[in-house]
Parts: C-alpha cells; structure tokens; sequence
DNA sequence: ACCACAACCTGGCCGC
DNA sequence: TGCGGCCAGGTTGTGG
C-alpha cells in the first residue's frame, strides 16, 4: 500500500533516473489505466516530451513535462513504477510503459488494476483537493489542529482522510496512533491539548522515518528499482495481531474502524469512555492486580 | 457533515 | 488437489 514514504521513495529513485530523458514511445497494455484524457490523446500527449521533474502531493507522483503538461500517477495498493533496461525481464501484470531515449523504460505494473495514469494541463486538476503535506515546514502544529478542528467522529477515518492531510493510508496511521498512545476510535473532539501535540508529532516522526527508511514492504510495494523497502522492520503495531506490543508485552489486536482493518495495543491505546462505564471491566494486564 | 456500504480488482487464504 | 467464498485497502460514488 504505497502511502507518503513510500510514494516519496520512488519519487527521489525516478528522480535520479528519468528525469532529463525524453519519451520516445508509450504503451497501453490496459488501456482504462489511463482516468485522463483518452488513451488516444494520453499517449499522444506524451510522446516525444522530455521529464523535466518529478514532485509528488500526498500518494500522487507528478511528472513535469516540457509541454507544461503533467503525468500524474497513483499506485492505489499494488501499482510499482519501476525504472529498468528494455532488455530486462517483464514484470507481471505490465499495464503501461514508456519507452526513454537511453533505451531505458519506466513501468507501471498493478495486480489489482486500481492504479491510474493522467496526463493534464494542470495537477491542480487531480490533486486540487488534497490537504495539506504533512513534511512540509508550513505544517506546524496550529495548522495540524485547525485541520482537525472541524472534523467530527472517530481520529482515524480523519487522519485518512486525504482533503485533511495529504499522503497517511492505513500503515501509517495505525503506527501514528501507537506512538501517540491514542485510541484509533477516539472522536477527535475528545482529544485533549496534550494529545493533539503527540499526535501531531507522531504523525510527522512516524513518516519521516518511513521515508528515511524507503518504505514498508509488507505486500507488494517496491521503489523505484524494484527494491524492498525497510519500515516493517520498524512496525509496531500494523499487522502484528497477537504479538507482543514492544511497550508493555500485552496482546496487540485487529479490531476494525471506519470499515478498515486496525492495529492497536489495547493497554497502551486506551479509549477515553465518559465515566459511565467503569474501568473495572477492563482491567491493565500490565497491573498486579491483574490475575 | 457524518456514516455505511458498494464498486473497482486479483492473489492468497480458509474451510470443506 | 480443487473449488467456492471471503478478505485485503485507496478512492469515488451513492444514499441515508
């Protein structure tokens, strides 16, 4: 599941790689990869441009043109762009490939076919709605917690949600709220000063060290040299059901929030209930009293 | 504005 | 070994 790290990744790879070689031709193995224009006008559009950068908002990744056009790109969970020799061996599952002047080729390879390509006159068009970068220097913590401010219901459909913060998915996510201890069904309105500032620190050092690490391969994500990445090695929580949680040794659980799979140690992530009901029914295994 | 759910897809897994 | 059925999750769209 391709998400900021690992978009960014792959961004810094092609970056290196393509970046002022021009397009001499393009092919459509599926041609519904392409959202935007048609398949005709798309590869059209690109052939014979020169890449001239290659930036990214969220889990998109933006290839400049020297058209001004933009390719746009989304992995979605099993898209790979994976820069290699035209005499290399094919991927599986190839749905798109431009052909480079030095004989090289990017691919767009996805199982799954949910991935898609545009190529338009302005990103604004794709990505006008994204929120705000969370890396970026201008994300400070006023603009973290006035973002949220508006939102309603539990934090972890918001931390998802794109409009809100551009580029968290479902790993990143469950590994912010580990780190800030905070319940992934807490209504955002129930988080305190204190837990807003954690987690909004969380959130950054939880990407940042996805990124500095080049992604988490738990499935099929690879950069942009078909390599593996390294933050499973750093999950805490994510997909590690019944194992230990490193903090306190309890059990970590696969509960389900917002319709999606989630990962928590249910002692250190507690749910903030309004004095109703009474904690005697949930008792800390990490307590003596416990037992 | 919020929530729930279906749709898009296919490989991997489960139970029988 | 084989087959049906379900699950995974980013995003969009529908409907309540």
């Amino acid at each position: 599941m391709p998400e900021l790290p690992e978009v960014e990744t792959i961004r810094s790879d092609l970056q290196r790689e393509v970046v002022g070689s021009t397009i001499t031709a393009v092919k459509l193995y599926w041609e519904r990869v392409v959202a935007f224009p048609s398949a005709e006008d798309f590869v059209r559009g690109l052939t014979g441009r020169r890449i001239e950068d290659i930036g990214r908002r969220g889990k998109y990744l933006l290839f400049r043109l020297d058209s001004h056009d933009v390719l746009i790109a989304h992995l979605r969970m099993t898209g790979q762009l994976i820069h290699r020799r035209a005499s290399d061996e094919m991927e599986n599952q190839v749905r798109a490939v431009l052909e480079l002047d030095d004989g090289s080729q990017l691919r767009f390879a996805d199982m799954r076919k949910f991935g898609r390509l545009w190529l338009v006159p302005s990103e604004l068009m794709v990505v006008g709605k994204l929120g705000p970068e969370p890396l970026a220097e201008e994300f400070t913590f006023e603009v973290f917690r006035e973002r949220l401010r508006r939102r309603k219901g539990a934090i972890k459909p918001v931390l998802l949600d794109q409009s809100v913060i551009a580029g968290i998915g479902n790993i990143y996510a469950d590994e912010a709220l580990f780190a800030a201890r905070i319940h992934p069904q807490t209504r955002v309105g129930d988080l305190t000063e204190l837990q807003l500032q954690n987690l909004y620190q969380a959130v950054r050092a939880v990407l940042a060290s996805g990124v500095e690490n080049r992604g988490t391969t738990v499935d099929r994500y690879r950069d942009g040299l078909g390599r593996r990445g390294g933050f499973q090695e750093k999950l805490q929580v994510f997909r590690r059901a019944g194992q230990a949680c490193p903090v306190c040794q309890g059990r970590i659980q696969r509960i389900v929030v917002g319709g999606r799979g989630t990962f928590i140690c249910p002692s250190c992530q507690r749910l903030a209930v309004s004095s109703q009901k009474d904690e005697f029914d949930d008792p800390d295994p990490t307590q003596p009293w416990y037992h």
